[in-house]
DNA sequence: CACCCGTGGAC
DNA sequence: TGTCCAAGGGT
């Protein structure tokens, strides 16, 4: 392990950040709850997505007893949109056993904030140093970057092990009493400098101890093994309309991709068809990308008969007729949109 | 440890 | 257009 000026480092980067951090909701108090929620809605996504999730968020739940009150579905329809959505039901599920446990109040110390669901090793480290400035490790994708340009480490970072031996490091280099600007400066810098194509090291406020700068090898670092392709799936998806004018609507699995969300009722096909069936109820293809694999949606527009009804809702108890309006009422996944629209497009035709 | 789990922005 | 990616956690 190559050696830096502590001191120097610490310094220079907290300096940078004093000056430099930027204005976030989530940095306007010290409410541990406000910085609980940021750091789980944070979680894979960027802060210009998380912002106006995050200000919607707390307006409808302004403290923990309030998210812990709510409906597991009210808090889903909050987070539509933003993706690993067990993320919500993990909070919902963790701020009561703080209402149970704790008496509602958060828990100030990492042993007892990282037992909660949904927070991990990165969030509790996050949690305890930011919120109540324990001199914690808080490593993310940015602060492995970081510090493996920093000490020109070539451990490959997508690997799940490699977590720990930079919060080794951190222990060694953090800013004892300073572990909240210290932890979030580091983040700071991997967000705004230190970035993952092109870092601007002219700009660099840690570049005089940086090894990786040092050397010219930092277009290098980190090393990050490559994900695998996606894989297709493919499916028929039904807009199923009856007499009165009411949508069929189905509830997703209690567990999985998209656990518990709404949506049009969906049959998985064996592979893909050369040629549409039902080529007059035929609306639109639509294509859904996850990180891990593709939807190919082929959408159906069906009238149905006051008879008919029965049969689609004999498929499964989750199921039902809901009044266009109704919709919004409802968490979907993003694709829902275009389904609707191109179904109502056709339906003017 | 490998895999599952969303979405939208940047190049 | 495809690829990578962004303040990870659960299983």
């Amino acid at each position: 392990m190559k050696s830096i000026d502590t001191r120097g480092f610490q310094q220079d980067l907290l300096g940078w950040y004093h000056n430099n951090k930027r204005d976030l909701p989530w940095r306007k108090d010290g409410d541990p709850y406000k910085i609980w929620v940021s750091e789980i809605m944070l979680q894979q996504t960027r802060v210009d997505t998380v912002i106006p999730y995050f200000n919607h968020f707390m307006r409808l739940f302004p403290t923990i007893k309030d998210l812990a009150e709510a409906d597991e579905e009210t808090v889903l329809k909050a987070w539509e949109g933003l993706g690993y959505y067990s993320r919500a039901r993990n909070l919902h599920t963790a701020v009561n056993e703080v209402q149970e446990q704790y008496g509602g109040v958060m828990p100030a110390d990492p042993v007892s904030i990282r037992k909660l669901k949904g927070i991990g090793p990165y969030t509790a480290g996050a949690i305890s140093s930011i919120a109540f400035h324990y001199p914690e490790p808080a490593v993310d994708g940015n602060v492995m970057r970081v510090l493996a340009r920093i000490f020109t480490i070539y451990d490959d970072i997508a690997k799940n092990g490699a977590r720990k031996r930079f919060e080794a490091i951190v222990r060694e280099i953090i800013a004892e009493n300073e572990a909240a600007d210290f932890n979030q400066a580091l983040m700071e810098l991997g967000a705004m400098i230190c970035t993952p194509r092109d870092p601007d090291c002219h700009s660099c406020p840690v570049a005089d101890h940086c090894y990786a700068r040092e050397e010219g090898v930092q277009a290098y670092l980190p090393v990050k093994a490559k994900k695998k392709p996606p894989k297709n799936v493919y499916l028929d998806t039904y807009v199923v309309v009856n007499a009165g004018g009411e949508l069929l609507i189905e509830q997703r699995s209690d567990t999985g991709l998209l656990a518990k969300l709404w949506q049009f009722p969906m049959t998985e096909k064996e592979q893909e068809q050369e040629k549409l069936q039902d080529e007059g109820n035929y609306v639109q293809h639509v294509k859904h990308v996850f990180s891990h694999l593709v939807w190919e949606m082929d959408v159906y527009l069906l009238q149905i008969g006051e008879e008919e009804e029965q049969t689609w809702l004999d498929a499964n108890d989750r199921r039902k007729f809901v009044h266009p309006d109704d919709l919004t009422l409802y968490p979907f996944p993003v694709s829902h949109q275009k389904i609707i629209d191109g179904a109502i497009a056709a339906n003017m035709n």
